[in-house]
DNA sequence: CGTAACTTGCTGAACAGCAAGCAAGCCACC
DNA sequence: GGTGGCTTGCTTGCTGTTCAGCAAGTTACG
């Protein structure tokens, strides 16, 4: 409930109604409603931290390419976000709210390691380390976007995302954009684009 | 104060202080706190609607390369969505709020037109006019994300986004980005890659 | 075994606080 | 005088929190 009115648009009675007990009850256990909602944010993280821990071993395992890993790894991440509304609800509404910066989020820097070793097996020196982390974040965001706007930014630019199979096209798209991507880390682009930047 | 602190956290009398007024006067000129926001959206919705009509013709104007073109007009979102903090915040809010769907974003057909044309120039043909749409979705989805989660996501897999010189770094990876995509939708990935997609 | 003391899970009423909305009233200005 | 812009008091409803209390269960003890 938390996750999908917000936490001031959820009273502590409809917890109650909904848990099948009393309007006092989520208080008597919890304290307040804040320390309620603390807990249910641990939970939730602890069960995302557990889920990634399972995971992660699975990722790296086989010796595929570089490019291949980071293929199935994106496509997991994909799958891993959608099958998780609530935990994205809830971490947006705490970006949003402008709370001082998670660190239950460092889940994320298992990510970061395994896009370092990617990128140092893609020959990529350290130097370009920047450019790692630059991807990692444009991974995040396309894997995490459209689940938060597919009713309002999706549609609108012509992009349905109501069943399966019009994710698993976002999917496609997203592995592929992904891919180009570090191809283009690899080869970096022509400069007369990259140059046509100052333009405002 | 909606799009910062959210509809809920927001009181009316809050409103009149900050518009140095008193507690009613918000309420005596628009009704309910609900048209207050309603108007608030409509006016913000409006002021965007004109700068993408400004910078629309713009765009397409010189003579450039597609993939110039491309480049500048990605640059350039970047840009306007960063100048707006509020408008991202309220379409955040009211995403998570599930609300029925705006028919104020599409403004953002415009980009899909404009994406539309540069794909006609790139030589995709119709039937992967879905493509174009992935694509479009993907460039916001990269522009935009960052913008909510400086202060999240992005720290924690090493992204700092505190000054113009880290947004300016952001953005160079997210022209990059796009334009390997085009560079993609050009010539497709290896199979060897794409068919990577069915483990899970 | 039986009973008393005590804990536990939960209730529902009371409380204070704050919200939005309404209506009457104030007041400068035409 | 009256009219429009704005304020202030009031009402109503909902909120989180507290608390006395209750029923069931558990333990201590004779």
């Amino acid at each position: 409930m938390f996750a999908q009115k917000g936490f001031d648009a959820t009273s502590l009675s409809e917890v109650g109604a909904a848990a099948g007990v009393s309007r006092g009850t989520p208080g008597y256990f919890f304290g307040s409603k804040s320390e309620l909602y603390q807990a249910v944010l641990e939970r939730c993280f602890a069960e995302v931290r557990e889920a990634v821990r399972s995971g992660r071993e699975r990722a790296l395992a086989s010796g595929q390419t570089p490019g291949a890993i980071l293929a199935g790894a994106v496509s997991d991440y994909f799958g891993f976000l959608a099958a998780r509304p609530n935990f994205i609800r809830l971490i947006e509404r705490e970006a949003l709210n402008g709370s001082p910066q998670h660190e239950e989020l460092d889940h994320l820097s298992a990510g970061q390691e395994a896009l370092a070793a990617i990128s140092a097996e893609l020959g990529l020196d350290d130097s370009r380390s920047d450019d790692a982390a630059q991807l990692l974040l444009s991974i995040i965001a396309l894997c995490w976007f459209h689940l938060i706007h597919a009713r309002t930014v999706a549609p609108a630019v012509g992009v349905t995302l109501e069943d399966a199979e019009d994710l698993e096209r976002r999917r496609r798209h997203v592995v592929g954009l992904v891919l180009n991507g570090v191809a283009g880390l690899e080869r970096p682009l022509a400069s007369t684009l990259t140059q046509s930047l100052g333009n405002d």
